[in-house]
RNA sequence: UCCCCAGUAGCUCAGUCGGUAGAGCAAGUGGCUGUUAACCACUGGGUCCGCGGUUCGAGUCCGUGCUGGGGAGCCA
């Protein structure tokens, strides 16, 4: 330990202002490491530069530890700030929030709770936070920290939450990747409307208040309505048909007045699409992409996903170990239905064929009876958009929704149908005007083949993977219904 | 959009039967300590969400609006 308190002594008082300049230089000149390659470092290191941010300080009679955290991981990294500084007094004034560059040597701590620690030979004042700075050294409720969102992504939960949001998006290219998808960009503004998937935000280039006269279309940029994407799915399904499997992963937009946990006006969804593949198929990839996003976080988000177990669902581990392990039960909507009406449930919305599964029953299911997810399949076509394949008893199309506890719908797919004529008669029963869809109907028209996909809401993965009871918790800037202030 | 709940110090909350406001943490000052949600003492800190009403008197009761949360619907 001597040669640290040498170090530490070079940086004494004595030090004339030039000296300091030149040692400030050339320590501006050193590599910044990063804490969560300091920390799992197998030996000490001589001279390292660590840029950061304090989060907590804690006074000694000779010296400070400095807790800095760079968002590289979870840990924060312990300074030990000796009285021996040139700018001790300062240091010691330090406040949550500031930021700071440390040099110095990484050294085995001398105290409990970390392995490592850096013995400072000089630290930079980069910025200091006053006391107004709105995060304490406590918890705060998820409620108030949305009302920072710009500054929550600093705390502990919402960090470990963003990496692990950053790095399950990384994962699921990949897990598409090793199955020879090819990623599809499909636009995020369209002309056409995806039957069924929710009100629209119209984008225009039209000053406010002008109509654009008898042709409202006309003036406008593209001389047609204009909307934010609700769904990649019709253009995914042309790239199925040349590429074989693709997948979308982007933002999507629903203009829908809802106010729930599980909603948000801007989310982020993946879209895959298969050629020659049917819902067997389609239910084997969405059951395995869940399955593996489950072992990824526990496996490559451990550290992470820890605190996500400890502070936020205790139960979280045993359930992505269950959703890993078990295969996911998967039946028919009759299935369900009967299950529903024989199990003495008292629901608030009665279970019957050809209506749609309202939450309580999709709990019912998930939480209740099989404890586990499930896929219902074969929805009554009355309750499914016109795309989905007709089943051969002319009643059941082949739709499947994929449901988890908690969550309830994470996936919701189909088999398209490929079949021109059945396609044509079905857009007739649900009064579209095949005009609009000319060239998807081209698909139909030449080699079309039986193909399937699915929408899987990115957030809600989020959910399920960290336990995060709320939507706008798992987006570093929600957007809902009159909230856009960030 | 509908139903329910909440709004009090920077944060989390308590506030009895209607009688002029409290705690913990945070902040500031000082002390102690290889500490780790550090500890101890002291100090400062309030448009009780807004507006209107009832009352001698309203944080408290009534009406209304706003904001936030939960549930439902829509869906991913």
């Amino acid at each position: 330990m001597l040669w640290c308190a040498s170090i530490a002594g070079n940086g004494s008082g004595g030090l004339s202002s030039g000296v300091f300049k030149t040692r400030h230089r050339k320590r501006r000149q050193m590599q910044r490491t990063k804490i969560i390659d300091l920390l799992g470092s197998d030996t000490p290191r001589r001279q390292v530069l660590v840029n950061g941010w304090l989060r907590t300080r804690r006074d000694s009679k000779t010296f400070s530890f400095l807790e800095v955290n760079d968002g590289s991981c979870l840990a924060n990294l312990q300074v030990v700030a000796n009285d021996t500084l040139p700018n001790y007094e300062e240091l010691r004034k330090l406040t949550t929030g500031s930021a700071l560059a440390v040099a110095g040597d990484l050294v085995a701590s001398g105290g409990k709770g970390q392995r490592w620690e850096v013995t400072a030979s000089a630290v930079d004042i980069l910025s200091v936070a006053p006391e107004t700075y709105p995060l304490q050294k406590k918890r705060h409720s998820d409620e108030y920290l949305r009302s920072i969102a710009h500054l929550r992504p600093r705390t502990n939960k919402y960090g470990a939450l963003f990496r692990i949001r950053a790095d399950t998006a990384w994962a699921i290219h990949r897990f598409f990747r090793q199955r020879g998808f090819r990623w599809l960009h499909s636009p995020i503004i369209t002309a056409s409307d995806c039957e069924g998937a929710g009100e629209l935000f119209r984008v225009t280039t039209l000053p406010p208040g002008d109509n654009g006269g008898s042709d409202p279309f006309s003036k406008d940029f593209f001389g047609a309505r204009a909307n934010l994407t609700v769904s990649g799915q019709l253009a995914a399904e042309m790239l199925a048909l040349a590429l074989g499997d693709v997948y979308t992963f982007g933002p999507t937009f629903r203009a829908e007045n809802s106010n729930t946990r599980r909603h948000a006006a801007e989310f982020w969804m993946v879209e895959p699409e298969m050629a020659f593949c049917d819902l067997s198929g389609n239910m084997d990839l969405g059951e395995a992409l869940i399955k593996e996003m489950s072992r990824f976080v526990m496996e490559e988000c451990a550290a992470d996903l820890e605190l996500f177990s400890r502070f936020v669902d205790p139960g979280l581990k045993s359930t992505l170990a269950g959703t890993i392990e078990k295969p996911f039960v998967r039946i028919p909507y009759v299935e369900a239905v009967t299950i529903l009406q024989r199990s003495g449930q008292r629901f608030s919305f009665p279970v019957e064929y050809g209506s749609d599964l309202q939450t309580e029953h999709e709990r019912y299911l998930t939480e209740v009876h099989f404890k586990a997810p499930v896929i219902v399949y074969d929805y009554p076509k009355q309750i499914k958009p016109f795309y989905m394949r007709v089943n051969n008893d002319g009643q059941t199309v082949a739709a499947m929704d994929v449901l988890v506890p908690v969550i309830g719908e994470i996936i919701g797919g189909s088999q398209r149908e490929e079949r021109l004529d059945v396609l044509e008669a079905r857009m007739q029963e649900c009064n579209i005007d095949p005009s609009a869809y000319e060239w998807y109907l081209d698909s139909r028209r030449y080699g079309s083949v039986i193909h399937s996909g699915f929408g899987m809401g990115f957030e809600r993965l989020l959910m399920m993977l960290t336990g995060v009871a709320n939507i706008r918790d798992v987006i570093p800037f929600p957007r809902t219904p009159g909230n856009i202030a960030f």
